[in-house]
RNA sequence: GCGCCAAUAGCUCAAGUGGCAGAGCAACUGACUCUUAAUCAGUGGGUUCGGGGUUCGAGUCCCUGUUGGCGCACCA
């Protein structure tokens, strides 16, 4: 839209729809009569939340004698003849009535109300707090003014904006829809309550790098943008990770990061091309007790949000985070489905014969393993998976970062969460060999090199933090939208405020 | 990336087989001192997403572009 320029000119305004047309023209006016319709400053004394919580319970028809100055979005009007009533809304949800009679604010007053307030403005009221005669709680105007002339209608307020307008105009949609703006209080709460988790347990916030010099720490296709002043590419993270173990290296060693990643895919209702994601890392701890502190991290955060591990989504659907979560492990589980038993041993050629017999036709020919069998699992377990559950023991070349089982040959001590057949988080005891992490990067170097957009190369300055010794170590990477997506039910771009979407 | 579907008033949506483009809310004018999506009477408001085509006639059919949704593929 270019029709800013249009605002001071009315003449400019003629091919304006016509409530927008009206709206410049009262702002106009207002100015013309010296009525600033845009105020630096008003006299407010109390939120309107404040004004509800003095005066809870009083009955119908009563004064209090309390003198106010709120100020709200005018969400509804009535007006009558010689007496208003108006719905505000304040920025946290709460509602109050403003009355304005004419024996109150005389009757210049009550029709400059009545011809220059729309729906949508703010307003400023200074008045005594009383009931109406219905009971509802209101401030009875003695003195009333514009805080902010709204130029553009309010959307109708009992039907929701069609799905492109509220993505794209979520300042609309936040104003409209009851749900959204609860959305973002309730994401808000999950960050606090993650936070509070962690500072309970002596972890250390860190910010890391998000402009970095190779890819690294995830398999995925990066953003690539260009520094001057370096005369250097420089990659958007697909991850935190190698920036974390380094602070593990360094001392830091229950260290976690909440913070933006870019990986240059699709979006889909589960998948962002960029998303916020929550790593941690203790030394001395493995895979095992980094998969209770993940239940407990968010089973704290259901409590923390709703007094309860039992979650109702938007749709009404109760879900249970509740207890201990049920565990499989990935060779295990697709043995079972496959009725037949894979192993790390199990050739390249029977488990495409196994793919090719449950439907996995078209798998990439250069799939090893470790692809093929995650590639069978997903299919035949992960996508009926619904209660929340971890998936452990994962082909080893498919984890480059992750350490060797401890006692099973062939398998990496991986494990993914599983909530609502979504991938919610993923679990380690990391690899802090320097030797074997050298090896495993060169074999991905070697895949890069060989075409694989989503390898990693070999960095040798996270090599070189590793051999001044790295302590042993439990990992946790989680999607902080997803988390939102388990805890409401909704998809990943209504848990994002204001996601990707192309220009108008 | 491939397939299917959609785009109409400020907003949410209607308009069998091609035949005067409508409703609710919102807006405008008037009435109303206790309303709660106030009520009552009246009025105005449209490049039917852009471009091209078929036809006496296109919101509707055809081609094309843009944007979005869903499914599949890839990814967490």
């Amino acid at each position: 839209m270019t029709d800013q320029d249009r605002s001071t000119s009315v003449d400019g305004a003629e091919n304006l729809p016509e409530q927008m047309r009206v709206r410049r023209e009262k702002r106009k006016r207002l100015l013309d009569e010296g009525v600033d319709p845009y105020p630096v400053t008003l006299p407010v004394t109390h939120s309107l939340a404040e004004v509800r919580a003095a005066h809870p319970d009083l009955p119908a028809d009563t004064g209090t004698g309390d003198r106010v100055g709120v100020a709200g979005r005018v969400m509804f009007l009535r007006n009558t003849g010689k007496l208003c009533f108006a719905t505000l809304r304040g920025g946290d949800g709460s509602e109050l009535q403003a009355m304005l009679s004419r024996n109150e604010v005389g009757a210049d007053s009550l029709t400059a109300w009545k011809s220059d307030v729309d729906l949508g403005d703010h307003v400023f009221v200074h008045g005594e707090v009383i009931t109406s005669r219905r009971g509802e709680l209101s401030v009875l105007a003695d003195e009333w003014r514009v805080a902010a002339k709204a130029l553009r209608p309010l959307p109708v307020t009992h039907k929701d904006l069609a799905e492109e307008t509220r993505v794209r105009q979520r300042y609309v949609d936040l104003i409209v829809r009851d749900q959204a703006a609860e959305t973002v209080r309730t994401r808000a709460g999950a960050l606090r309550s993650l936070r509070d988790s962690f500072h309970r347990r002596n972890y250390i916030e860190v910010e890391t790098p998000m402009l970095q010099t190779l890819q690294g720490g995830a398999s995925a296709r990066p953003f690539v943008t260009h520094s001057q002043a370096f005369d250097m590419d420089l990659f958007l993270r697909i991850a935190p990770e190698l920036y974390l173990k380094r602070c593990v290296v360094g001392g830091i060693e229950k260290v976690f990061e909440i913070n933006r990643n870019f990986r240059n895919e699709g979006s889909d209702s589960s998948h962002s091309p960029e998303f916020a994601m929550l790593e941690f890392y203790e030394a001395y701890s493995d895979y095992d007790s980094m998969a209770e502190l993940t239940r407990a991290l968010i089973q704290e955060a259901a409590d923390s949000l709703f007094g309860t591990q039992v979650v109702t989504w938007a749709d009404g659907t109760e879900y249970d985070l509740s207890g201990q979560w049920s565990t499989l492990t990935m060779y295990g589980s697709l043995s079972e489905a496959l009725g037949s038993e894979v192993t790390p041993e199990t050739s390249v050629q029977t488990l495409r014969k196994h793919a090719e017999d449950v439907g996995l036709t078209q798998l990439d020919p250069g799939y090893g393993h470790g692809k093929l069998v995650e590639e069978l699992w997903e299919h035949l377990v992960g996508d009926h998976l619904y209660a929340p559950t971890f998936v452990r023991d994962f082909p080893v070349d498919t984890a480059p970062l992750t350490r060797q089982h401890r006692s099973e040959p062939g398998l990496a001590e991986k494990w993914d969460l599983y909530v609502r057949g979504v991938e919610l988080a993923t679990g380690y005891s990391e690899l802090v060999d320097p030797v074997t992490e050298r090896a495993r990067l060169e074999e991905q170097a070697r895949l890069a090199v060989a075409g694989d957009e989503e390898a990693m190369p070999v960095d040798e300055d996270f090599l070189r933090a590793l051999e001044y010794g790295m302590p042993p170590c439990g990992g946790v990477g989680m999607g902080i939208d997803r988390l939102l997506m388990a805890l409401t039910g909704l998809g990943i771009r209504e848990t994002i405020l204001f996601p990707l979407v192309r220009p108008e």
